[in-house]
RNA sequence: GCGCGGAUAGUCUAGUGGUAGGACAACGGCUUUCCGAGCCGUUAGCCCGGGUUCAAAUCCCGGUCCGCGCACCA
């Protein structure tokens, strides 16, 4: 184990979960500190891609019907057969195994598989026969209520909560767009094999975001704000970019300006928590590695001790989802869009002859009239659906006139931009780039140089000795900084260097240590974490010296009197 | 899922069939006090199930979990 890993167990960050029942892969448990610590990434994440955007977060039910999965596709392409050959045990997706052994598509249900394989008589690379195809779900599927129930699944994803509401949500942001939706939650894939700790697991967090914009203006109104950032893009050919978004967008290697933006904004992200950016850099996705909805996608890779891992995906998934839930539903997910001016255009339109419709179509005659009025006309016939009746019509039923039409606007259905966060994933890729080590008074110590507004304990207060009158004083201080807000310990167990240490592996920013002068003069003193140096404060000025310091990573020496 | 290796206290680890030991951590006490000091004490462990054996942490089988390789990761 690493020592990181190590110290995330043993000081409470990560726990194995079911661990009394002896674990299950793909399961972790978040301990105190790690939990505090998510929390705080996911309300930073909050401040860039909730506040700061014309965008809401909502929580939506984590429990999908199966309707939701089979408009998604995931119902299909999710849950996909699989079969093993049976000398070297290798396991293939069935129907990409097909596709290109034999360039054929086919259903990837068991029953196809079956056939093709005895049909072809498919055998796999080394010569061996495949057993029978067996099923590769990878949702948890369970019941809604009693008895038979209802089929549903635990979501993959949070994103389709967000789409099937979207009707409510155009109208809560009064049917203009760009808008966005988020949404911080948990998702569940039943992974065959999850393997490397946190990096894959079977119930994880997400942030998302769908960002809805106009079809033809993928644009964004602050892109200006992330322009001019460099960064290091490698494309679909694996050509690494150093260049900014600006030029990227500019040369095509970034398909549009809303993916820049949100690939920027999500770099910003990832830097202001505290993520390298020399270990950061953002690949696309290649035309065979896409999701059954994207366009063009981008991920954020992070090098870590397991190499490069995904930790945000960025993708274009245009109307996809939009369209199919509209399809399937029957409901318009459409949005109206007026035009900058009205356009007006001349049309040639039927006027019914009443008198003519009436005696030849009776009782039908009204709705014929009203079909009639909608068509446009080009010919001397005309052929108009009444009631899934098709109806020709010549011109003794109606006149043609001229009109001149406005058109105000058109209706057209969003495409959206989704950036969605591994929140699991970035929680590890900070904690590995903060860990540290480094030499104290020739003695080595670990130290998590996390961001200060990350610390899972933002400050503990350290009486001298371990006695009276030192204790007491700590103590009312620990009130006074818990009243405040600060997470905050109180610590007197060990020699004074040892406590500095504890609270140095687990990244707390600022331990404030009562000593002898503080009964002189009710001062203490603040020690940084990063340069183990200390000021000296009033106890007065605590709380908003240290409100300032969290906020910020200014250098504690502007504050008080150096002390060591 | 397959193959190889592993699992002993909170963590790290010694222990080749016969009394499970240490270090660090934690906790209590004494002492000391501004960078993992010292002394005394306490808590705490053989992954689970089955088998072989008079006797299993140790050998065998199955499972679980962890690591690595292959596969999978829409």
């Amino acid at each position: 184990m690493s020592d990181l890993m190590e110290m995330l167990l043993r000081r409470g960050f990560l726990w194995q979960s079911f661990e009394i029942y002896r674990g299950m892969a793909g399961f972790f448990d978040y301990a105190p500190l790690g939990n505090n610590l998510r929390r705080k990434i996911e309300n930073i994440w909050r401040e860039f891609f909730v506040i700061d955007e014309r965008v809401a977060e909502i929580d939506t039910p984590l429990i999908g019907i199966e309707e939701v999965f089979i408009a998604s596709g995931h119902a299909t392409s999710f849950v996909d057969t699989a079969i093993e050959c049976q000398n070297c045990h290798r396991v293939y997706r069935a129907d990409h195994y097909i596709k290109e052994k034999l360039n054929l598509e086919v259903e990837s249900s068991i029953d196809a598989i079956k056939e093709v394989l005895e049909v072809y008589d498919l055998k796999c690379e080394c010569g061996g026969k495949f057993g029978e195809p067996f099923p590769m779900n990878l949702m948890f599927s369970t019941k809604i209520g009693a008895g038979k129930g209802k089929n549903a699944y635990l979501r993959p994803e949070t994103a389709q909560g967000i789409f099937i509401a979207f009707k409510r949500l155009s109208n809560y942001f009064r049917e203009k767009l760009p808008f966005g939706v988020a949404q911080i939650g948990r998702a569940f894939r039943n992974e065959i094999s999850p393997r490397q700790g946190v990096i894959r697991l079977r119930e994880f967090n997400q942030a998302e975001l769908e960002f809805f914009v106009h079809p033809a203006e993928k644009t964004h109104p602050n892109f200006r704000e992330v322009a001019s950032d460099v960064l290091t893009l490698v494309d679909k050919f694996d050509k690494t970019h150093r260049i900014t978004l600006e030029e990227a967008v500019k040369k095509g290697i970034i398909a549009n300006e809303v993916l820049a933006y949100f690939i920027g904004k999500t770099r910003r992200f990832l830097l202001a928590i505290g993520i390298k950016d020399e270990k950061l850099r953002f690949r696309q996705h290649k035309d065979d590695e896409k999701a059954h909805y994207a366009t063009d996608c981008w991920d954020a890779e992070a090098l870590t001790s397991y190499g490069w891992i995904e930790i945000v995906g960025i993708a274009d998934r245009t109307d996809y989802d939009l369209s199919r839930h509209a399809k399937f539903s029957g409901e318009d997910l459409s949005i109206f869009v007026p035009y900058p001016k009205p356009i007006s255009v001349k049309k040639k339109r039927a006027i019914p002859k009443m008198n003519a419709l009436g005696p030849a179509f009776k009782s039908k005659a009204k709705k014929i009239a009203e079909a009639l009025e909608k068509v446009e006309v080009s010919g001397e016939e005309v052929e108009v659906e009444v009631d899934g009746e098709k109806i020709r019509l010549t011109r003794d039923f109606f006149e043609i006139k001229e009109v001149e039409e406005e058109i105000a606007g058109e209706r057209v259905v969003p495409h959206v931009i989704e950036p969605s966060f591994g929140l699991d994933r970035i929680t590890f890729t900070v904690l590995e780039h903060s860990f540290d080590k480094d030499v104290v008074e020739g003695e080595e110590r670990k130290v998590l140089r996390l961001k200060r507004r990350l610390a899972p304990v933002e400050v503990a207060v350290l009486p001298l000795l371990s006695r009276e009158p030192f204790t007491t004083r700590a103590m009312e201080i620990v009130g006074m900084l818990k009243k405040a807000g600060f997470y905050t310990e109180y610590d007197d167990s060990g020699s004074i260097g040892r406590r500095y240490r504890r609270y140095d592996e687990i990244g707390t920013p600022f331990c404030i240590t009562i000593d002898h002068q503080t009964f002189e003069d009710g001062t203490v003193t603040i020690r940084d974490r990063d340069t183990t140096g200390q000021v000296r404060v009033k106890i007065s000025d605590l709380t908003w010296i240290l409100r300032e310091l969290l906020m910020s990573e200014k250098n504690i020496e502007g504050f008080g009197e150096k002390f060591r």
